[in-house]
DNA sequence: AAGGTGTACAACCGCCGATGT
DNA sequence: AACATCGGCGGTTGTACACCT
């Protein structure tokens, strides 16, 4: 995130100095909108304003994880409860890393991706202090371009040519380009994923697999030297990753 | 300088499974 | 068993900004 949101990292004392302006401000604003709107209670969209982030930061490390849909209420934030979830999960909560990947964070994704698809959240798991959205907008935005055979899905779905504005249009034009509009099914892809140029190398495979199979052998004590750290993951995502290769038909090449 | 286009990423939506009642 | 709620996930859209013409 750009200058606005790295006021964050000052401090938690400038966000206590700030929660009560901001928290103040809010519920002016809402006065204001329950008195011209007859006050239907509702759920604000958009971008997040640093006042509320500083209110749902501090609610959060005050309160705790969980119960979304009541931290909107008792926080005074108008969002919905998903909103200060997704909020807090992708943007405030601590040890969230900001910034470019690294060359090594690039090669994993394009590694994991490989392995196992779009599973942005077991992909983000092996990455410390990265997010399953930004992992996700990174391998679309910087990474699908060197792999177009990817596909995304239902943007081509509408033939009609329904796209009523040019801006959607341009949109969906740039993403046909980018994926050449080829139907490419999870499993039955698996033909057309070995002829793609692709920034991953047959031997990263082998060596990717066969690090997995290590846990798959010893799977309480994984090691901590090897390629795939599991941060914060359950245990069963372990045996989620051994599916997905199967399923690709890779587990026989070991 | 102004408008169009492209890029990056934040945020929303709909679906699904887990859990509680 | 049926329903409601919640949290998580992946796909998609919205938007700010940079760049181009």
């Amino acid at each position: 995130m750009g200058p606005i949101s790295s006021y964050y990292e000052s401090g938690t004392e400038i966000c206590f100095a700030f929660t009560f302006l901001a928290t103040h401000s809010l519920l002016k604003d809402r006065e204001r909108e329950m008195e011209s709107k007859e006050a239907k209670p509702q759920v604000k969209k958009g971008l997040w304003r640093p006042e509320e982030d500083l209110i749902l930061k501090t609610y959060v490390e005050t309160h705790g994880e969980g119960n979304w849909s009541t931290v909107s209420k008792k926080s005074g934030l108008m969002r919905g409860g998903k909103s200060c979830r997704l909020r807090w999960k992708n943007y405030l909560r601590p040890n969230i890393k900001r910034g470019g990947m690294s060359q090594d964070e690039e090669d994993m994704i394009i590694r994991m991706h490989k392995l196992l698809g779009n599973r942005w959240s077991l992909i983000a798991g092996r990455l410390p202090g990265r997010t399953d959205n930004e992992v996700k907008n990174y391998w679309n935005t910087h990474l699908n371009k060197r792999c177009p055979s990817r596909k995304r899905t239902t943007m081509d779905s509408d033939p009609d040519g329904n796209q009523n504005n040019s801006k959607k249009a341009s949109r969906s034009k740039r993403i046909r380009a980018l994926n050449n509009s080829q139907p490419t099914e999870e499993l039955e892809g698996k033909s057309q994923e070995k002829e793609e140029i692709s920034a991953v190398s047959d031997a990263w495979i082998q060596h990717d697999a066969q690090s997995m199979n290590y846990y798959i052998e010893s799977p309480m004590v994984p090691d901590i030297s090897a390629a795939f750290v599991f941060d914060d993951e359950p245990f069963l995502a372990y045996w989620d990753s051994f599916v997905s290769f199967e399923s690709l038909g890779c587990v026989n090449d070991w």
